[in-house]
Parts: C-alpha cells; structure tokens; sequence
DNA sequence: CCTAGGATCAAACGCCCGTTTGAAACGGAC
DNA sequence: GTCCGTTTCAAACGGGCGTTTGATCCTAGG
C-alpha cells in the first residue's frame, strides 16, 4: 500500500487510452508499454496476462462509477425522486468521465459505451459481470415508479435507455458529424437531452395500448 | 453477370458471420477462406485486400437496406404518415435482417450495429459514407413532423433513436441475459417496443419546457 | 487441337503479436 | 558489506497475420 504502484499506474492509463482509441485486440503491449515507458515484459509481471490488464483496467473506473451511481440512486430512492432523477444518477456519472482531467479517463466513457458489444468474449464478460448488480437495482427503481407496466417492458425500455446512452458516450463523433458540429456530445446539455428523451419513453402507455389508456 | 460468382459470394459469406462473430479485425483471412472453403489467395484475387473484402461486406447489404428503408419512408411521406411510420421504416428493416434466412445475413445486424463504435477507422468511414444521405432524408421526415423542436434537438434525439435501435440489434444477448430469457431482441415484439419508447421520446417538449408546453 | 486468360492453388515472404527467460539493477534488513 | 526478494530489462520464442509469387488448372475462342 506505498506509493511503488507507479508502473502498474502508467500501464494501466496507457492501456486506458490505447484500448479507447484503437480497440482492445488492437492495441498491442507494444505499443501501451511503449507509450507508458516502461519495459514489455511488465504487463506480464504486474498483471499476467493481457486479459489481466484488460480486466484491471475496467475494473479501476468500473467500481467507483458504480458506487457513485448506487448512492446517487439512494439519495433519489429516500426522496421518493421522479422518474428523471434515476435516470440522471444512472447517466451522469458516466458524462462527466468525459470532462475529467486525466486523459486516459476521458477515454473510458467511449471504451465502455463500445464493450457492451465487444466480440471479444471475455471483455463483454467483464462488463456483465461488473455492471449486474448495479443494472438490477436501477431497473427496480424504475419499476417501482412505473407500476402499471409489465416487468418484461421495464426491462425492454431500460434496454434502450441503455444503448441511447452508450451509443452518445462512444459515437459522440458521429452526432457531431451529422449535426456538422452543431451538437457535441460532451456538452452538459447531452444529459438533458438524454432525461427529456427518455423519460418520455419510459412514460409512453404499455406496448397495445392507446395513448391514457390503463393497465 | 454470369454465375461464376461462385467463390466472392462463398467469400462474402463467410466474411460476413465471421466479422459478425469476433469482429472486422479479429477475424482473419486463414479463417473466412476456410469457412468458404477456398485458397486463401482469394481474397487478395478478389477483392484486392482484407479491406476490400470489408467494404464488399458492408455494401452488399447495406444498399438494398436502405433502398428499402427510403421506399418505405417515401410511402410514408405521400400519406402523410404519423412518427410511428417513420420509425417503422428506419427500423423494421434492420430487424428484419436478424430473421432472414442466409445464417450470415442473420449476423448481419449485429455487425453493423458494432460498426457505430468501430475502433478500425476505415469500417466507420463506410458506415458514414454509406448510411449518411439516408439519414439526413429520416431527420428531414422527422423534423417537419415535429415542427416546435429546434434542429439542433432533432438530431440529439434521432441520435438516441439510433443508439437504442443499435444497442438492441448488436447486444441483444445482454437484454436476455439481464431478463433471464424473457426479452428476445430477434422477436418480432421488439419493433413495437421500440416504437412505443422511440415515439414517446420524439413528442417529448423541447429541453427546457414544461410538460405541454409550445415552442 | 491449340492457345490465351481468368481462376485457383501451395508455398513462402516479412512483420508483429503475446509470452517467456535469465540476467541485471535496485533497496531495505541484518 | 552481504544477502535476498522485488522490480526492470534486452533478447528471444513460437505462432498467426496480410500479402505476394509463380505454377497449375480450366475453359471459351480461333
């Protein structure tokens, strides 16, 4: 517990970086030893493997954004919020990893927002593993505000509240193209973009039924 | 335009389940020219290099995917047809693909829903060249549709519908895995759900205004 | 029948990959 | 000063990659 953590840090914000840019198989040891300047062989001493750094890596930003997530939603959960406060403390957390300081973090949103389909099997593991626990708990919040829906429809609509927010932390570039730079998706207004949308999605009458129709 | 097209289909085949499988990159020649069952030279022969053979991949469906989606929106403009037409448009397609009959076309729409988030920047410049006019014509269709949002709010939310849409052809595994088997994304169920959430979520009122609110 | 040209083939090319190795450098404990 | 466990290092290992090559097969055209 002393401060000797240096290279493993080095490596793993250079992996951070080189496995947001270029794609986890991509990114060589050589290259993330290289840009954390340190020798190739200490991926192997200090973490095993290369799926050791790999999991290392997500693990480091996983849990504290997690737990951020999970006391946000208990603050929410005592106030009895609305809809729109889960949905904040589900999402925020991670669009501000997109404005903090060290690069490297920067880099994590649009490498998590892509893992959730990763052919890579063992990183896709990673994140079911990592995220479960805190998925199920958002989903019962959810349904516990939208009692008049079936179980199976939470679980479909938290399902796209999901891909809305992976697909504008890791294709920001793309709604910036498309928009011709008109809107950017690191901007704060991203998140009330993100709650307006899809708290009117989660709103909207259960599948079959008309519009003020009841269960 | 005889059929001795015989070993680029078996290529594009092949090519196709496996990049949909382990990704464009993970994916090598030695394996597609196997699966196809042809030399391994052939490739190079037909397609000049692996990405010649990507591209090959991408538009060989996605040509007739988005004639398709536009014939089915121009339908939809001459009736005048609400926002859930459009969408229906933008997305049966797409699902459609995942129950068609070639196994590799199946695999399709998985593969195309990654290719958003591509590290490999050659496959996302297809995706943006291919997919770019298609989907300003849909942000057309849904913005005089929706007439009180602001441009700039247009694009955010087609963004989300695209995401959600994505997220659900190319990570359907995570949504029945978090419902135990009781969400399948390949159902045909999943058009309706993704209209009724998408819908919602278009007529929500601008970011900034109360419910019910006008522009 | 012969031949020219497209299609296929096995084999090899050079390169980069993740991992291993064994020695060197380091730094407290005695 | 000596020792020993930890950390770093250059070098090499075997293997898979995309691509190239030149020979061989096949077939339509003269």
């Amino acid at each position: 517990m002393e401060i000797i953590a240096d290279t493993r840090e080095a490596l793993l914000d250079a992996a951070e970086t080189l496995f947001a840019e270029h794609g986890v198989q991509a990114a060589s040891l050589r290259a993330i030893t290289q840009r954390a300047g340190v020798n190739l062989a200490a991926v192997n001493y200090h973490f095993g493997s290369k799926e050791g750094l790999v999991r290392a890596v997500f693990s480091r930003r996983i849990g504290p954004l997690n737990q951020e997530r999970l006391s946000r939603l208990d603050e929410c959960e005592c106030r009895e919020g609305a809809i729109e406060e889960v949905l904040r403390a589900f999402i925020e957390p991670v669009l501000r990893l997109r404005r903090e300081a060290p690069e490297g973090t920067r880099q994590f949103a649009r490498l998590m927002g892509r893992s959730f389909s990763e052919p890579n099997e063992e990183v896709r593991a990673i994140m079911t593993e990592e995220l479960g626990p805190m998925v199920r708990r958002f989903a019962e919040a959810l349904a516990r505000r939208l009692p008049h829906l079936p179980r199976r429809e939470i679980l479909w609509r938290f399902h796209f509240v999901a891909g809305a927010m992976a697909h504008t932390t890791s294709c920001g570039d793309l709604l910036e193209h498309y928009s011709e730079g008109a809107c950017r998706a690191g901007d704060p207004e991203a998140l009330e973009h993100l709650v307006t949308f899809l708290s009117a999605g989660l709103r909207a009458p259960a599948v079959g039924e008309k519009q003020g129709g009841e269960a």
